[in-house]
This record gives structure tokens, sequence and C-alpha cells, in this order.
DNA sequence: TATTGAATGCTAATAATTTAGCATTTAGAG
DNA sequence: CTCTAAATGCTAAATTATTAGCATTCAATA
């Protein structure tokens, strides 16, 4: 599989265009844990993560928030504002230092329309996401707990942004990204570890064999 | 919600964008249950169904056949062709009479360079469905068993190309979809009966409130 | 180094799901 | 109308997952 890094919008626009798109957009440097767009914004535009991470969730009024995904450098996001005339879905807010290319809903048109390779670059982006979207929902209704947690580790790994291949994530996060208890999360990382697929730490899991 | 049919690419294209793409394209039409193409299969293009049903999934040398998804009329499929240069990721065969155009890659390509509206088109849909593919993955994750079988339902309806409200399925073919067994699918229909939301009948189910 | 809050490990009771089998109902064929 | 194959309905045992609680380990820091 062709590591997803590869497949986001900043590594298939050429030089050039991203630099059209500097110039057409606004940058946006955010500190850790700030809000980058409330659910519901109408605002419409199309964002790159420069650098940094977006975490994108639902923050109820009761105080519960549920998340539903992060993305990391190169990634873009606001596609559902440009292409379905759809205000924002979820709350997003920066994981770490984060750096963000907006380009508003009008400029984007017009530079699409200028550029047909700022098209073919967002098709194959959004294909790319598309079929990751449907594998992880054929994961979920055919796979095994173990495989489904594994899956996920490498996906995690594969979003970049982590040093080695040390996740920093607690086993009861990843319960809640994959649906499951926390006691059925840890029996299943116990059943990876001895296959000796991942090591386990305190806050914290290795994958041993990354690139499989 | 807008109605799914909306979203796809022949409802998206204007109509002599449609024209133009009708006469760059091959028309086949399919008798129920014909090959379209195999998993593996090279061959770049776009295909439009412009009536019937296309049904993918993956047959099994040993002979047991997984079922992925079942596109409509006015759906396209072979993106991954075009925008991930990926053979086809399964097998595909027609349900019902079945129709479709397809335009191969080198087409598409000058004909995306030449009509702006043609990428606008593949982006809408294509957003549509990467939207769509990640509400399944969050209901599948977060979602009680009843209403993941009714949105399922809910979906097949909107899919279209059925009479009425009434869905020609079998209780062990939704099992299977949902990543269930039959008698935990089967409790479930009976809660949504009692509730009043469908009618279940002898290899159908009809929905009794669609709009919802 | 001792303390502390947080994360993981472990356990048992409860709940939900699957499996496998058989009974019943249904729709269509003869 | 009768028969038959297919689908649904039902049941109980076995498996698997959740919940809730407490014990243990860990890492930061005072």
């Amino acid at each position: 599989m062709t590591p997803f890094t590869e497949t986001t919008l900043a590594h298939l626009l050429p030089a050039p265009l991203m630099r059209t798109l500097k110039a057409s957009g606004r940058t946006t440097t955010y500190a850790d844990g700030q809000f980058i767009h409330n659910r519901g914004n109408q605002e419409a535009g199309l964002s790159i993560i420069l650098f940094g991470h977006v975490r994108f969730g639902i923050y109820d009024p009761a105080g519960s928030y549920t998340q539903a995904s992060i993305l990391g450098e190169g990634h873009c996001f606001g596609e559902a504002t440009l292409f379905m005339d759809a205000p924002r879905a979820y709350d997003a807010e920066s994981l770490g230092s984060t750096s963000l290319l907006t380009i508003s809903a009008e400029m984007m048109k017009r530079l699409m329309a200028d550029h047909a390779d700022l098209s073919q670059a967002l098709l194959r982006t959004l294909t790319h996401r598309l079929y990751a979207a449907l594998d992880v929902a054929d994961d979920l209704r055919t796979a095994s707990k173990e495989d489904r947690v594994e899956k996920h580790l490498r996906r995690l790994i594969q979003m970049g942004g982590f040093d080695d291949n040390v996740l920093p994530i607690r086993q009861i996060d990843l319960a809640f990204a994959l649906g499951l208890s926390r006691v059925s999360v840890g029996k299943a990382l116990d059943t990876l570890q001895n296959r000796g697929v991942i090591r386990l730490g305190y806050g914290e899991i290795e994958i041993l064999s990354p690139s499989e």
C-alpha cells in the first residue's frame, strides 16, 4: 500500500501551483488546542494543513465530546463547504502547533477554472480518502477485533507526524475510536503484543513492523 | 437530508455535457447477472450507470462471495482507475437489466481538460460519497444495532430503483451486509416493526415512513 | 526519594451476540 | 389444492463483550 501521506493534497499539487495557492489564501498559525471552526459555521473555503494536526469532532452542549478524525500535514479539509454547499459538520481544533493555508470558496472557484491541475489533485485526494473510508467501513463489518485494532494503529502511523513508530495514545482513547470497551481493547492489544506486532507502554504503543 | 440520487454524477452533469460524454464513450447493455469486470483488471476508465444496478464484491477462488456495495442509476464507478492508477478492486456484475456508458481513461483526461464542469461534477459526487462513507463508518462504531439496521434500509431506499418503499431483501442478506447474525438482525427488525418503522414480509421489508 | 494522579491490569457479574438446530410460514410450481 | 423449497421464527447453549470495581504500575514533580 502506498503511504497515505503521498495521497494528500499538498503532495499532489505541483510546486508552482502550491505557490499560487499560498498567494491566493491566508496562512494562520495556531497553538495547541485552539479552535479553528465550529460545527454549523457557514463560511465556505478550503484549508490545507501546512504543518501540525487538526482534530475533528462534536462538542455536545451537555459537555461530552465525540471525536470523528484527525488529519495531519498535507491534508485538506472543507471540501464539503465547496462541493456539497454544506455547513461545517464538525468542530475543528489544532493538535500541537499547527499552520493552515485557507482559501475562500470564491477564490477556489476561480483557481479551479484557471488551473485544471488543482481539480485533478483534489480528485486524486478525494478518491484516496473515499476508498480509505470504504476500507474502514468494510473492516468494521468484517474484520476481527484484533485486526481492527492493528489496522487502526497502522493508519495512525501513516497519518504521520510521529517520531519512530511510537504512538502516544491511551488505550481508553483507542477503545473509543474503535467503538469498543477498554477491557476489550486491552485484550486485543495483549494478543497483538504476544504475536510480536506491537509493544505496549505507558500511554504509548510501538508498532514493531510498521511497513507490513 | 438530500436524496442520494441527486448527488449522482449523472444528475450533476449539465445535459449538453452528458451528450458529449455519450458521444465520447460506448454504451453497453447487460442482462441480469452478467459480468462487467473482474477484480485486478487493469483497463482504466469511468463508467456511468444509465439504468439498472451494479453489484460490487469479491469472488474468492474457494467459491465464497463477499459483497461490497451496490450502485444504482446515475452513479459512476471506476474513479480509482483514473485517480489512483489502481486496478479494479472488485468484481462487478449487473443486477437486473443494466446499461452502462463507459469512457476510456485517455478520453476522460481530454474531456476533463476541456470541460471544467466535468471535473466539478466529479468533485461533487466524490465528496458526497466520501461523506456518506464516513457517516457509515461512524454509525458502525457508535450507533445501536437497531439504528444501524434502520439506516441501512433507508440507504437502500435512497439508492433508488425500488417500487413503493418495499425492499426485496432477505434478512440473511441484511445480516451479512451489516456484519451481524441473522438472529440478531431478526430481533432488531422485530423491534423496528414494533416501533412502527417497518413492516416485515416474506423476502421483503417495507419502510413505513421513508422520508424521516 | 517519596508522593500523587493517571494509566494499565485484572476480575467477576451481567449483558449481548453468535451458533446450530429445528419448527413454522410463505409463495410459487405442479 | 397440494407439495416443496426457501425464508423466517424460535430456542438454548456457548461464546464474547461490557460494566464496574479495585489493584498495580508508571512517570512526573515536589
